[in-house]
This record gives C-alpha cells, structure tokens and sequence, in this order.
RNA sequence: GCCAAGGUGGCGAAAUUGGCAGACGCGCCAGACUUAGGAUCUGGUUCCGAAAGGAGUAAGGGUUCAAGUCCCUUCCUUGGCACCA
C-alpha cells in the first residue's frame, strides 16, 4: 500500500468517472419543444443561477454554494416529471478580463477563453446537472449580435405615456409629421445626452450611477469625478413606474424589492413657481424658479429658496454684489468630489445671490440663495426652504441667521393657542399635523393642506401635482475595448442605427486597447474600422458589462438560434410553460407571471443587474419580442460564505478556500453536501474544515452502508445488503425520511434534509440486516445532494439485486406514505404550572377526560396536588397536559 | 442619521399554528476494537449542583394555563441607503 493516508471511501476515482457517465448518456439534456424527445405533457421548470464572470482566479467557494441549491432541485424536479432547464454560461465582458490583459499584453479574447475553460471544468468536476448543450458566452459574436439587436430596439422605440407601453419610433413620426430629428431623437429609450456624468481616471471610463459606490468605482474603489460628456443613455426613467409596480407581484425578498423602490426612489409631491423679484431676463420668460416639494402644505413657511450651485439661472439672477462670492463658492464646490460634497458635509455652506424670489401664496419677498445640499440632479435643482419643517433647512438657516416661521403644529390653532403657534420654533418639526399661520390652509392637516394648495396652484398656473423618482436615466456607455460596440454609426453630427444585416457589428482587432487616458475610447485607434463609409463614422464607445447579462436567461431558451434572440415558440414555452400562442400574461394580474421559476444568486445584484434585466424585459414585452412582462419570478439569495475566522474572504486575510483543494481532499460530493449542511442558503455563515470532514464522514457512512472490504482491502457489497422487508421501525424511518427531504427540498431548508438522512444512516448502520429497497430509498433521496456517490452505490446494488432500468438520476422521486408513521401510542408530557413533571404514554386520540384522569394520576403529579383538586387543567391533544394547582 | 434583517450550548445550527428548547453535525469526554489511529463502532455532552433540584433562547418589562415564538422598551451585530427637498 502507499504512504498515503487510505481514502474513506474511493471519490476520487467514481467522481470523474459518472461525471464522463452524465456526458456521454447526455442525461441533462434538454429538448425544446419541436425537437426530438420533447415531451409535451410534463410540466416546465425553468431554474437559473447567476451565471459567473469567469475571473481568473477560478471558482470560488460562494459560487458552489447557490448552484449546488439549484442543482439539488433540479435534479429533483427532474425525478418528479419536469421538463427541467437548467443551463449555465459566461458573462465574460468586463473590466477585469481587459485590465489583466492590458497587463499581460495578450488579447483579452485569449484569456477570457482560458478563463472560461477553466471555469467550466471546475462547475464539471463538482457534477452540476447543467445541460451544457446551452452553454452561452457574451462575448460569442453570436451572442453580441442579438445584444446588439436589443439595443437596435431600444434605439428605435419610445414610450408612449398614454399607454406606458414603448412602441416603435416608425409610429411616433407618423403621429408627429412635423417632428424634427432633434425631437425623434428625444423620445427614442436608447439617446445621447451631454451630461455630468461619473468619469472615473482610474479606469479611464464613465460609470452608471449604481456603479459609483461613496464617490468610487465598485471595481477598483478609484475616485469618481463629475464631469459633462456626451453620452450614450438608456431611458430607464420612462420605466420607473412600472418598474415599481410591477415588483409586487414577484415572488423575492422583500430586501430586494425594498432595494429597488428605494434606488427608484419614488416621492409625491408638487413643482411649484416662484416669480424672481425685480428680474429683467434678457431671454423672455426666463423669470421663474420651479421647485419641488413633497410638503406644498408648508408653502406659508418658506422663507427663502435654495439653488443648486450648478443650476442654469444662477450666473442671471446673481446680483452685482453678489457676484464674486458666488463665482467663488461655485468654484469651490466643483472642484469637490462627490465624496467631499457629501461624506464631509457636516457644516452647511452657501452663498446669498442678491436675488429675491416672491413666494406665490403670500406675495412674500424671500432671499435666494445657494448651496451645494442641493443638488441638481434631483427634482428642479431648487428648493424652496421651509426651516421649520425640514431639518437640512433648519440647520442652514440657524447657520445663516435666515427666518424661521411655523406653520404645522400638532393641534389646531384654537386648541394649541396663537402663542404656542407664533413663538419661533425651538425644534425642527418634520411630522404631520395642523396647518398654522397659513391664511387659508389653517387647521387642515397635512394630508388635506396637501391636496388644498395643490388645487389652489394648479388653478392658478402656479403649480402641480408631481411624482418625482431619485432613478436617473443609465449612462449605458463606456470608454473601454472589451465590450460590445454600438451598431450605430454618425454622419454630419447625426446618429443613425446601422441595417439589422450588418450585425453583429464587431470589435475590432486591436495591438494596444489600453484606455487612452482621456475620455477618447480606445475603438478610435482603429482607423479602418471607425471608417463606415464616406461621410459615416462608428461610434466609438462600447457597452456595459450589464448589457449581455440584461437578457443572458432568454437566450438559454434557444441558444443557437441565428434567426432571432431567441425562437418565439422556446421563448413561450419556458417562460410561460404554455405552447399556446394566447399565453401572454397581464402585467397588472395577481397570478404568478410566468418566466424563469426560480433564480439563485447573491445580493450584490440587487440594484444592478437585476433592475437593468427587468427594465430590458418590459420593452422585449412591449414590443411583443417576449411573453412575459418580467424575467424572473422567484429569486433567492443565498448567503455569503465567510472564511474561518468568521471575517469575509480575502486573499489578503489569507482566509480564502479554494474548492479545488476541498474536492481533492474529500471529494465533490462533500463540497456539495457541505455546502448545503452549513446553514439556510439565505444566510452569512463561516466556512469550517472539521465540518467538511463531518459531512464526508457521513458519506462514507452512507458508503458502508452498502460496502465493505474483503481481506485484502477490496471494496464489495455488504453481506449485511439482503432483499429483504424493513421491520416497521425501518420503515418508520425510511417514511419520515422520504417526508423530511421531499418537504426541505420544496422549502429549500437544505440542511435539515441533510440531517433527516443522517438520522436514516444512523439508524440503519445500526441493524446488521439491511433491506435493500429502503437503501434505494436512500440513494434516491440523496442523489440530488451527493449525485456520484449514489450513482456508484446504485449501480453496484443493480449488479446483484434486480432494480429498475437506468442510473439514479433517472429515477422516479419516492413517496412517502403517511401509513407507517402513524403512532398508536404517544408519549405526552405533564406539566404542573408550566413546569415539566412528568411524562405518560398513553393512546393516541384518547379523549380529554381519559387524558386528563391519567394525567392526574401520574405520580410527581398526584404527590404535588395531594388531593387538591387543580383549578384548571389545559390538554393538547397528544402532546402535553398543563395541571394549574 | 434612515431603512431592513438578525441576536439560541464551546462552535455551525434545529424547533408547522405559542405547547418537552438545543434535532443533526463539529468539538470534547469515556468505553470497545486495534501493533497503531487524526480510522471505525458504542455511550455521554446547555449551565450550576454529588444528587434532589434549580436556572436558561441579547437585556428589561408585558400578554397567556403555557413565550425562542406575540406586544412594548433598551442594547448589540450584519447588510443596504445616505443632504433625494
């Protein structure tokens, strides 16, 4: 024998050998309707992990942890007659792929290959039931044709705010003849803008706001700087809405959902005009100031107004005094960062413009001033300041010596009395209550004061009702190489879609596709290919990593498709389960609906890909590419995995695991089961090597269940394995097994049904008969945890006792028969005044008099009353009795 | 600061509708088998106590025959948002 150390049981060498079993029989594989072996009778089930971007330090234990929980139900949704897709592929665009390669000097193309085959072969070696026929790249020209596609869409449709549905540019020109190009090209949901934008030197590119994490870059954490470019921008705003709305009928966390409220950040409220005083514009009609406000009730209180530094009327209104200081703290607050402008913002600061404004209920003259707590990228850009009732007013009033009038108190007046109402408020008040000092809106509360002024605005022309939302529009291009080029072209300063047969559209070949350093993305060194034509140019910038990410599940459904993003018929029938070609869902319904089941996959997605990808979905849907108004109907998070010491992993705390070491060492399946026996998916939890080898103990229990070594060290089967009945404890057991994992498996409680079928091991360890039927039983239960080794151990059961045709995997899931785990006798416990006592075994169902005599007469019971008789007696019916003396 | 989730043995964690707190695993202790054990099997293991018994689910209070579970207050941890008018 060899030094090493002898292996509990032989993984290393069945692992590898049923993976090569799956591949060859294609076990996995799945048809699309019209293909041979479709069968249209069972159910679909459509579950997604989210797919990885192959880095180049290979998996990582936290990517095992969500696909394992995927594989684990779709294998068993496969047992249980389901049409399972299950696919798996690369998001391989990206910052990372091209900064290694700028290091490295090779084409990002060559190592994102690498990557991805190394990717691929360490999701194999842990015997993930993926049908790899479907297996997808974003950077395949293939693939990048139909983002490219997408986005032709997005360019050519808008949204039609009577019916919130985008439609194609093509009707917009005919409803709107006389409409110019400037005008066309305002509504379309794919626009360029000139904007501040976050340009981030670090990486020499532009970022999405949801990419900007306190004024860094999320990858790299480099500084983010402001500053105006001329962008490519995706009209999500139009969406906000229902991107809203539509969350409720989804079946996610409801910390997601809250997410993405939040980011959308919807608030009702009112724009409202305010005259400037003493104004001459040279441009006519230029004289007002809009802002907007959640409160319109708390208009009597206020007392000046606030300006972004960067709002537009500023450089007019300032008065010549004012002029220098003004220029000055402008200049001040530009040269900020966003972290600067924020983070250490405890001090408010701002300057008095000379200007006034006139406040439209009561024709008051109040100060303008400017600050940069104001920012422009929200709402107007202007607010009026209500110090009383908004503590960043409050705080820059107190500062600035500014008036501060109440005008919401917690009663009416008449029962507050005018002096509680006309002394200058002590505190900041931010609730609701009575309307004070306010003229006509006096003692209405704030919910009617509301709805008053903004009936007395609108009548007046003055103002508004208003829905605000914190989303921005996505800044949707980048100054980098590795991504997909836009499929448009420019033409005297005009931009123009090119023909749907010129796709893809792609990258060129490029020596040196370092970031220029400047905002001129690298595309423009190819001179070749910016050349269209004659007059013609292409766009030089690419797209986001969202953007392949934004529609990857759909194109799962018909991976190969040159036709189409994806054929109608495979699109209809995974994501609605329906081959009827009526099997479009309402998007306003209660009802489930329909698209990917189940998706698994971490939280830092919560904003980003998972709003982009619904966001893309709803205008597939509008313009009737896709059945379905949102992509994902279920989704779970699982829970990051921490290192041994309890911190996050990090290759600088030096705590990182890697799973190709786990499965040398103990073996896949036991990464697997590990993986899942830790705790619920959903939550944060350690990582632990003696539990690893706690799990891999028990399989190599469940092994000798089944084996056991001849005298030269042989593995056989067990002379304990005989065809035999289980006795009725067995068969309890192997019941309330079949129960527990059937139902964990439903409810995703993963370790729990781990336990249950260590509970059956322990038990049948025990007998030293061991019937054979109940150790199927087992290895059915546990293939969906441990799939190799319940492989192994059936085929070697199949060699000597007959058993249905076909590896485990293809086996129908058991059920369970409540029959054998009915009791006729329980044991109940006896409490004296909610104390445990006692403990009697009597008939199950016996009725609560009989119960409550025997109760009586227990002993410890009898002796503690001494004949007393108790004041009440609570029975629950065979499980406890509670005595009060 | 705001929002959300959570706090149970030495450790990871269990505990349908309020009904035996700590299943299962790790670790630890003891025993068996072994030339050997970091293998395997058996038993024990919340804490205090020799035992009887008592205490116990972050802390405090409440509802209830009965609270880890429901209500109130406080503390702590983790995650998200962060001058959003």
């Amino acid at each position: 024998m060899t030094n090493e150390r002898r292996k509990p049981y032989p993984f290393d060498e069945i692992e590898p050998r049923w993976q090569r079993a799956w591949a060859d029989r294609q076990t996995f594989r799945v048809p699309n309707p019209g293909e041979p072996g479709f069968e249209a009778s069972r159910p679909k089930y459509y579950i997604l992990d989210m797919f990885p971007y192959p880095s180049g330090s290979g998996l990582h234990v936290g990517h095992p942890e969500g696909y394992t929980a995927t594989d684990i139900i779709a294998r068993y949704k496969r047992m249980n007659g389901f049409n399972v897709l299950h696919p798996m592929g690369w998001d391989a665009f990206g910052l990372p792929a091209e900064q290694y390669a700028i290091k490295t000097g090779q084409h990002p193309r060559v190592t994102t290959e690498q990557n991805i085959n190394r990717f691929r072969e360490q999701l194999q070696r842990i015997g993930f039931n993926y049908d790899w026929s479907r297996e997808v790249n974003t950077t395949d020209p293939g693939y990048v044709k139909w983002t490219q596609w997408i986005f032709r869409l997005l360019y050519t449709s808008w949204l039609d705010p009577r019916s919130k549905q985008a439609r194609p540019i093509a009707e917009f020109v005919a409803e709107h003849p006389a409409a110019t190009r400037e005008q066309i090209d305002n509504v379309r949901l794919a626009y360029v803008a000139d904007a501040p934008v976050n340009w981030c030197p670090g990486l020499g590119t532009v970022l999405a706001n949801e990419e900007v994490i306190d004024g860094k870059s999320e990858v790299g954490g480099f500084p983010v700087e402001r500053r105006p470019m001329r962008q490519w921008m995706l009209r999500i705003t139009a969406y906000a809405e229902r991107l809203i709305d539509e969350l409720n009928g989804l079946d996610w966390p409801d910390s997601i959902k809250l997410s993405q409220r939040n980011w959308i950040g919807k608030s009702e409220g009112a724009r409202v005009k305010f005259q400037i005083s003493d104004f001459k514009s040279q441009i006519s009609g230029g004289a007002d100031i809009e802002v907007f406000t959640t409160r319109p009730d708390t208009l009597f209180g206020a007392t000046y107004l606030v300006l972004s530094p960067e709002h537009p009327l500023v450089d007019a209104i300032t008065t010549g005094d004012a002029k220098n200081t003004v220029t000055a703290y402008r200049a001040s607050v530009a040269g900020k960062s966003d972290l600067d402008r924020t983070d250490l913002a405890k001090e408010k600061t701002g300057v008095f413009t000379g200007a006034h404004a006139i406040n439209p209920v009561n024709g008051e003259r109040i100060p303008i001033w400017i600050a940069d707590y104001v920012l422009m990228g929200y709402g107007t850009g202007a607010i009026m300041a209500v110090p009383a009732h908004d503590e960043r007013d409050w705080a820059f009033a107190n500062q600035f010596g500014l008036p501060i009038r109440q005008v919401v108190a917690d009663a009416p007046a008449a029962t507050a009395g005018d002096a509680t109402c006309h002394a200058l408020p002590l505190e900041c008040t931010t609730g609701e209550g009575y309307a004070v000092n306010s003229d006509f809106l006096n003692d209405l509360t704030t919910a009617e004061a509301k709805e008053n002024i903004s009936a007395w605005l609108n009548e007046r022309g003055l103002g508004a009702k208003t829905i605000n939302y914190k989303l921005r529009d996505w800044l949707f291009s980048r100054q980098r190489y590795w991504g997909e080029p836009f499929p448009i072209v420019w033409r005297d300063g005009h931009h123009d879609a090119v023909p749907e047969s010129e796709l893809p559209v792609n990258l060129p070949e490029l020596d040196d596709f370092k970031p220029t350093g400047t905002p001129e993305p690298p595309l423009a060194k190819s001179t070749d290919w910016v050349r269209y034509s004659e007059t013609a140019r292409r766009e030089l910038n690419t797209m986001p990593q969202w953007a392949g990410s934004s529609w990857y599940y759909l194109r799962f459904c018909d991976p190969r498709n040159g036709q189409r993003f994806v054929s109608v018929e495979a699109e209809r029938y995974w994501m609605t389960g329906s081959l009827d070609p009526s099997a479009i869902r309402n998007p306003q319904s209660a009802v489930p609906h329909g698209g990917v089941d189940l998706y698994v996959g971490g939280t830092e997605h919560a904003v980003l890909h998972l709003l982009y990808a619904r966001f893309w979905h709803k205008v597939l849907f509008d313009r009737g590419c896709v059945s379905t108004p949102e992509p994902f109907q279920r989704l779970v998070n699982q829970g990051l995995i921490l290192g041994e010491d309890g911190q996050k992993m990090s290759k600088s705390r030096g705590n990182v695991v890697n799973p190709e070491d786990v499965i040398h060492e103990f073996g896949a399946d036991s990464l697997r089961l590990f993986e899942m026996f830790m705790g619920p998916l959903q939550d944060t939890k350690p990582w632990s090597t003696a539990g690893v080898q706690g799990v891999h103990r028990f399989l190599a229990r469940v092994w000798r269940l089944i084996m056991e070594e001849d005298q030269e060290g042989r593995w056989m089967l067990a002379a304990a394995v005989q065809a035999i009945e289980p006795t009725a404890p067995q068969r309890k057991v192997e019941h309330a097994t079949i129960k527990a994992v059937t139902t964990d498996i439903e409810e995703m409680r993963f370790n729990t049904a781990i336990s249950a079928m260590m509970i059956f091991v322990n038990e049948y360890t025990a007998r030293a008969a061991r019937p054979v039927a109940a150790l199927r039983t087992l290895l059915v239960l546990l293939n969906p945890f441990a799939p190799h080794l319940s492989e192994e151990l059936w085929s070697v059961l199949a060699e000597k006792f007959p058993a249905t045709p076909g590896l485990v995997a293809e086996q129908v899931w058991p059920k369970w028969d409540d029959q054998w785990l009915i009791e006729d006798e329980v044991e109940i416990v006896v409490q004296l005044a909610g104390k445990v006592r006692d403990r009697i075994r009597i008939k199950k169902d016996l009725p609560t008099a009989e119960v409550e005599a025997l109760a009586l007469a227990a002993p410890k019971i009898a002796e503690a009353l001494a004949g007393q008789t108790p004041r009440k007696i609570v029975v629950v019916p065979n499980k406890l009795v509670n005595v009060v003396p």
